[in-house]
RNA sequence: GCCGGAGUAGCUCAACCGGUAGAGCAGCCGCCUUGUAAGCGGCAGGCUAGGGGUUCGAGUCCCCUCUCCGGCUCCA
């Protein structure tokens, strides 16, 4: 037989070669290199007879599938040593993900697996390591391996090749061995465990089987795994820096924001915080009004047959809140569309009205699972940048245009690269196949009329219309829904919404629900994350501040303060009786853009010597020239230097 | 909501096997009058998240509640 190598040679093979006998063939090094193979796109073990005439490529430690496959490796691993520690341990899955793996396990009831346990299992794993087992494959027929897995009472195992048997007619399925442990499994792996040079356990969390929150929750142990010691420790320093810009850090560190038990979910802006959410409420503003929306505001309790009407009574009640009102049973708004529905019927609409943009820095609440607040990321209380377009159906698609051009210019502002999801029709919904068509068809049009590249959520839609969502990413890597654009016909129908076509005739609007900062809340916290607390000019809580370097120059740094503030740049003064090297560091610490010292030589030229925050001085400026440039700086919104990220 | 973990001064963290709760920073007071990342000295700061229990004795062991952290489910 014969194969093609990635360089175009070819290279002969006695019938039945395998991948390690190809690598042997052509080098002792790759040999013992050799990871895996690929052949018709599909990665196979090193032990598997090769296929004849197809183009084969080896991979070694520095493919980029190398790491997939040692994580995978080291799942076994991890399982091999749970089940010997832990003798009658069920256990089900464990996949490699990104940046490392897990294994979900059924430990027997008396037994509860912390992260204190890690080390010792971790040992367990390293002379699984050490011993170097080989992962030997076999491939049997699937009623075999039920009835090995039924003796073995590993009832995951069973579920998972019941569901292959009848799902996809499987009949035949692969084990892979090593040393103790056998494991249904897909493959591929690598030839022996040795290969795994770096790995550790990371952290224990709870997972319910096969995602269904009904079923039986399993213990799962994080891992990561490396191709050597060096790329494992600067993975642990990367998160390790990631942590110093999470924004809960950072926004207790500058003052931005807190929190407090008494009111969980629920953030509490300090006077820091609340000039970078005015100011971005500021810019939200003027662009909702310079791109044809109309502000309103509205109430944020209503009554319950509001709700009932708008069917979030039905769908939505376990997470709203509700009170009595002198026996009038209230909840308070999780979304803002009914209430813009209100101002809408207040009027009788013709078609030459449309489309009405009704725009809101809407205060939501949620009751979110206690379980999943996460600082200024997942809240109770949400304030969304909302706006609810009415609109006939020809109109639909330009809007959605005009929104994802909206929340591309937004973003750009902040040097922001949303991800976007088109999320489709679910199982539950409402509305006929002919307006689903219609409606995914404008959004994926809108879409492919921007050229923007998007991932497909099938399913995943809301139950009144699909959407479009903008995602951006933490510190950390976890993906956060920012923006959303989603197409509604079902509200309108609820309240029997109106408007007069030229027809004369009465027509159903449709509505365009989209938040595209998301809530300011979220969107802060991301922002934080993004700048590393380190926000430009416009939207720094202190723009500048102003050192005096001894007391009598005091009378001085305020003359310079007046005159920046006068000029609208936050500026104060250091008054403390410290050294300059004190004032610096602390400004530098709180991450002041810009710091301006005077002492002597400044007071009597009338100049200020400045320094920017991270590259230090940078020369001694006229005072009316600074002022004018920081002007300058500020109203542009220049697009900042973002610190980069670790990740 | 579920699983695992944590909660000690404003912050970051100590406190052996159950034996009088301690440090740095921040704060306050004083001295120093300072030239580009921490000047020096002193003082004050605690119902160890809250509640119950075991014990001669609990920050430490047990139970309940709350909050937070990491995941899972959820996120209209």
């Amino acid at each position: 037989m014969q194969v093609e190598l990635p360089d175009g040679s070819t290279l002969e093979l006695p019938e039945g070669a395998t991948g390690a006998d190809a690598a042997r063939a052509i080098g002792e090094g790759l040999a013992r290199a050799a990871l895996a193979v690929r052949q018709d796109g599909q990665v196979r073990d090193l032990a598997a007879p090769l296929e004849d005439g197809a183009p084969l490529e080896i991979i070694t430690a520095r493919s980029p599938d190398a790491l997939e496959l040692i994580r995978h490796d080291a799942a076994h691993v991890l399982a091999t040593a749970v089940t010997e520690l832990y003798p009658g341990t069920k256990v089900s899955i464990g996949p490699p993900i990104e940046d490392g793996f897990y294994y979900d396990f059924e430990f027997p009831e008396d037994v509860t697996v912390g992260e204190a346990d890690l080390p010792r299992i971790e040992e367990a794993m390293r002379s699984h390591i050490h011993a170097d087992e080989r992962f030997e494959r076999t491939d049997i027929p699937a009623g075999d391996a039920l009835k090995r897995f039924v003796e073995e009472d590993q009832p995951y195992k069973v579920e998972l090749i019941e569901d292959l048997v009848r799902d996809q007619g499987v009949d035949t399925v692969s084990l892979y061995r090593n040393g103790p442990f056998t494991d249904l499994c897909r493959g591929p792996h690598g030839p022996a465990t040795k290969r795994i040079k770096a790995f550790k356990l990371t952290s224990v969390a709870g997972a319910y089987w096969r995602g269904d929150s009904n079923r039986q929750m399993l213990t799962r142990i994080y891992g990561t795994a490396f191709l050597s010691q060096e790329d494992l420790d600067s993975h642990l320093e990367r998160l390790e820096q990631a942590r110093a810009r999470d924004h809960r850090r950072l926004g207790r560190e500058l003052g931005l924001f807190m929190f407090s038990d008494l009111s969980p979910g629920s953030p509490f802006w300090q006077p820091a915080g609340m000039t970078i959410w005015n100011d971005l409420t500021d810019l939200w503003r003027a662009e909702n009004l310079r791109r044809g929306y109309r502000e309103v505001k509205t109430p944020i309790l209503y009554d319950v047959e509001l709700w009932k009407q708008s069917g979030h009574w039905e769908k939505y009640r376990e997470n709203m809140y509700f009170t009595d009102v002198e026996e009038r049973a209230m909840g308070l708004k999780p979304m803002n569309c009914p209430a813009h529905i209100q101002i809408y019927r207040e009027e009788r609409r013709s078609y030459r009205d449309l489309p009405i943009r009704y725009s809101e820095a809407g205060l939501v609440h949620r009751h979110e699972p206690s379980g999943v607040l996460h600082g200024l990321l997942r809240v109770r209380h949400i304030t969304q940048d909302d706006a609810h377009i009415f609109c006939t159906g020809e109109q639909v698609e330009d809007e959605v245009i005009d929104c994802l051009d909206f929340g591309f210019f937004l973003y750009e502002i902040f040097g922001f690269d949303p991800r976007l999801e088109l999320s489709t029709r679910p199982d539950v919904r409402i509305g006929s196949d002919e307006m689903w068509d219609a409606a995914e068809s404008a959004l994926e049009s809108a879409l492919r009329r921007k050229g923007l590249e998007y991932e497909l959520n099938e399913g995943d839609g809301a139950f009144y219309g699909p959407k479009i969502d903008l995602h951006m990413t933490d510190s950390i890597g976890r993906s956060w829904q920012l923006g959303t654009v989603q197409l509604d016909y079902s509200m309108p129908e609820r309240f029997g919404l109106e408007y007069t076509g030229a027809d004369n005739a009465e027509h159903r609007p449709v509505m365009i629900h989209r938040a595209l900062l998301g809530s300011f809340e979220r969107f802060i916290g991301i922002l934080v994350e993004h700048y590393a607390g380190e926000f430009p000019l416009w939207l720094a809580p202190v723009q500048a501040m102003v050192l005096p370097i001894a007391d009598r120059h005091v009378e001085y740094a305020r003359r310079v303060r007046d005159e920046l503030a006068a000029s609208g740049i936050r500026v104060e003064v250091d008054e403390r009786t410290e050294s300059v090297g004190r004032k610096i560091r602390d400004g530098e610490v709180r991450k002041i853009p810009y710091m301006l010292v005077l002492g002597d030589r400044e007071q009597e030229a009338g100049r200020v010597s400045v320094r920017r925050h991270r590259e230090g001085d940078v020369g001694d400026r006229d005072l009316a020239e600074l002022a004018r440039s920081l002007a300058a700086e500020i109203a542009e919104k220049r697009a900042p230097a973002v610190p980069d990220n670790p990740l």
